[in-house]
DNA sequence: CCGGGGTCCATTTTT
DNA sequence: TGGACCCCGG
């Protein structure tokens, strides 16, 4: 231990230990041997855990280099390498070995590829290149793509990484009869196509660890050895092939410690299991069990609906969360007609709060399923709530994005079939399928990539003259384009490749609504790439991080799905569609039984969770779903939360009668109960009668005000005036009501939109 | 090579 | 209901 710093220890507590509660501390200091933090929604987690690495090196257990720090999202890696950073008052944390699972297992395949078969150097596929290959290997071994999906077989195989099976130790009883029975030995050929092609999928990453330590002991002793203390969060997320990884590095000290919540284990059916945490004890018998259950973040209604929820989940390890806030309101329970009441409820509350001086960024709308986004963005359209969708397409899965990563990673690694293959055509060069197909014959039987193919080929006249030509000029192209990566600095590189090939002329000359956010993309592209040393840091890191762009929008409320809010929190939450069969998730139920039913409670206690001061749960009594109307229940999820800790809102009895229902007595007073399905014409019908008995204010006084808010009514718009909106692009206006305009949009059909989210077409065509 | 029209399907998603 | 995907016609 190093002289000057067990000297601080000893003389004055350290600075950063000064603020943590007990069990906190406890967390910090109990460095040697296994530890699970228990730590429940809004414990500071986070502050314990990037405490426990500051003090780790602090008082010289461990140098940086020592510490295998891992997370599961490039979002969660980065928050914690700035807290740690800011609390040793570092510029940065950079080379430390802090990160998620790909990522660190990546560094230790880059370095010890030859082990398994890779060059150093190989190219990293995200799920959609792997798709394609797949297709590629399941034409080669016959299979008709019709009757066996390469999406379900990508799934299966994803399934058997995550728990740490090579295709030669796949158990018999894991293989189904997919693709009549020959599911692993397409994995089979698969895997040595990868191994060719020097690629990797984001299984293999791990799956090629595991395989190197056990085939090559002396290789994991000396990981082993490297990796002093690890530092494991969302331990509860832990797939096998993760836990095997964990477990092989934390040896022979297992001074590893692993924070989580089973509570909030939400992700099973992507292979996460709960039993990792749930068996921590058994699998390191010494270990030491720290629970963090005082929360910061929630009042303690809020806090007592959530635990007496969760309560109903049997095999929890079993936390108390306490706070010595105030009891605060208790959560709203509301009952509305049917999801258009809803998202207009909802509007309402929010244009309330936001009247109250509560501003929209503090506001989040949590729903279960994407699809469930969709009314209220169409509500908030019309009364011109700015809002924003969590989780749409991330940047680097766009298109022209892919497209123009494929240029680049083709000048990077020559041999990269895939990415060939992506942009040979791409624009359209007159290489066609014909060309392609010849092109893949000669790299067969010269065992050489397709790009080498290509330049073999336009020496011979094999191809016809319309096919040469052009592949030729990219051949050539391509030649020397990479030469110029010795002397151009690769922004300026990929800005001249994009130019030259005429893939950006390609998106100028392309007249749909796109087409001049995806030239944005590439501009936003170009710039990224300029934050990076060299072009294959810039690969690598695109490969691992898909990260959004952060839009940095203005006052916005949220609306994302449950899943997508983990870790996040709001001062106000409202939870919409708390009903049976959505929220529990039927499917859910079916396919996972009480599993199932557990997880989807897990998943209630997250969104309630993440309500600082004011949680709101909406059902709707009719739901629309896959086209048709039927009856919904409220969810028991409702029932279940204690009442001394919630508040009915029943409407004009909708509440109550819906929710006696779940008692087993009639519903009363709806004489649509009965009708399981019904057209939707009578149900709107029905829907805009009850709507004004309701209660809930009507429609025309919320419009009302938002007029009068408008500064001034804006008399450029017309029937017939051509205008452009933020997310739905170009349209016509049809009618004119003031300062709403119904507007026929060019994509995506007829909408009613306040003015102020408009503007002339002509003004939008000039930015 | 595009788009119209038919068909099928329908949680949750990171790397 | 709506989107994704595929097939075929111009």
């Amino acid at each position: 231990m190093n002289a000057m710093t067990s000297f601080a220890l000893s003389t004055n507590e350290p600075s950063y230990l000064t603020g943590l509660n007990d069990a906190q501390r406890e967390a910090v200091v109990s460095l040697d041997g296994p530890v699970l933090l228990l730590a429940g929604a809004g414990t500071g987690k986070t502050r314990a855990l990037t405490t426990r690495l500051a003090h780790l090196l602090r008082c010289g257990r461990a140098r940086p280099q020592e510490i295998l720090a891992v997370t599961f999202t490039n979002k969660a890696a980065s928050e914690m390498r700035e807290r740690v950073a800011a609390l040793l008052e570092l510029p940065s944390v950079e080379g430390w070995w802090l990160g998620t699972f790909h990522s660190l297992a990546a560094r230790i395949l880059r370095q010890e590829a030859e082990g398994v078969g890779l060059k150093s150097n190989f190219t990293i596929l995200d799920s959609d290149d792997q798709l394609r290959l797949l297709k590629q290997v399941m034409a080669a071994e016959g299979l008709e793509e019709k009757a066996w999906p390469a999406k379900a077989l990508r799934a299966l195989i994803e399934q058997w990484k995550n728990k740490g099976y090579t295709p030669d130790i796949v158990p018999r009883a894991e293989v189904g009869d997919f693709a009549g029975g020959r599911s692993l030995q397409i994995y089979a050929a698969y895997q040595e196509r990868l191994a060719t092609l020097n690629a990797c999928d984001f299984g293999d990453l791990l799956l090629h660890n595991l395989t190197l330590f056990k085939k090559q002991p002396e290789v994991a002793r000396r990981w082993q050895q490297r990796f002093r203390y690890l530092l494991v969060d969302e331990y509860q997320d832990t797939n096998v092939a993760q836990y095997l990884w964990l477990r092989l590095l934390a040896m022979p000290d297992n001074n590893i410690c692993c924070v989580g919540d089973d509570d909030q284990s939400i992700y099973g059916w992507r292979g996460a299991e709960v039993e990792n945490i749930l068996r921590f004890e058994k699998d390191f018998p010494d270990a030491k069990i720290i629970r963090l259950e005082r929360n910061y973040r929630s009042t303690a209604a809020i806090l007592g609906a959530a635990s007496g929820l969760i309560a109903r989940n049997e095999g929890r390890l079993g936390k108390t969360l306490w706070t010595e806030d105030d009891p605060g309101e208790p959560v709203q329970i509301h009952g509305l007609w049917d999801g258009e009441a809803e998202a207009r409820f909802i509007g309402e509350q929010i244009e309330s709060l936001q009247r109250d001086g509560h501003s929209l960024s503090e506001i989040a709308i949590l729903v279960r399923a994407g699809a469930q986004t969709r009314e209220f963005e169409e509500r908030f359209v019309t009364i011109g709530l700015p809002y924003r969708v969590v989780g749409g397409p991330r940047f680097y899965e766009r298109q022209e994005v892919r497209d123009a990563l494929a240029y680049l990673r083709l000048l990077q690694s020559p041999d990269d079939d895939l990415a060939f293959e992506r942009i040979c055509n791409k624009p359209r060069r007159g290489l066609g399928e014909a060309a392609l197909r010849t092109l893949h014959e000669a790299a067969r039987q010269g065992g050489i990539s397709l790009f080498a193919a290509a330049r073999q080929l336009v020496a011979t006249d094999e191809l016809r003259p319309q096919s040469r030509r052009p592949l030729k000029e990219f051949v050539e192209n391509l030649d020397r384009w990479r030469e110029a990566m010795a002397s151009s600095p690769h922004p300026e590189l990929a800005e001249i490749v994009l130019e030259e090939s005429g893939y950006l002329d390609m998106w100028r000359n392309d007249r749909t609504i796109e087409a001049p956010g995806r030239l944005e993309n590439l501009k936003a592209l170009i710039e990224a790439l300029a934050e990076f040393e060299t072009l294959g840091g810039f690969l690598e890191h695109v490969a691992l991080v898909m990260d959004n762009l952060e839009e940095l929008g203005g006052d916005q409320v949220s609306l994302m799905t449950l899943h997508a809010a983990k870790g996040l929190e709001f001062d106000c939450v409202f939870l919409p569609g708390w009903e049976e069969g959505l929220f529990p998730n039927q499917r859910a139920l079916d396919e996972q039984g009480n599993r199932g039913l557990e997880e989807e409670r897990r998943l209630a206690y997250v969104g309630l969770t993440r309500a600082r001061k004011r949680a709101i749960i909406t059902f709707a009594a009719n739901r629309r779903l896959y086209g048709s109307w039927g009856a919904s229940l409220p969810s028991r999820f409702i029932d279940e939360i204690p009442e001394e800790h919630k508040r009915l809102e029943s409407d004009q009895g909708l509440y109550g009668a819906a929710y006696q229902a779940w008692g087993g007595s009639s519903f009363g007073g709806f004489d649509s109960w009965g009708e399981t399905r019904s057209s939707p014409g009578m149900a709107r019908a029905r829907a805009r009668r009850a709507s004004g008995t309701l209660g809930s204010p009507p429609v025309i006084e919320g419009e009302a005000r938002v007029i009068e808010s408008m500064p001034r009514r804006d008399s450029r718009y017309h029937p017939g005036t051509r205008v452009f909106h933020q997310k739905f692009g170009y349209g016509t206006v049809s009618l004119v009501e003031g300062e709403r305009l119904t507007i026929a949009f060019d994509q995506g059909g007829e909408k009613k939109v306040v003015a102020s989210f408009v503007k002339p077409a002509a003004e939008a065509d000039q930015s």
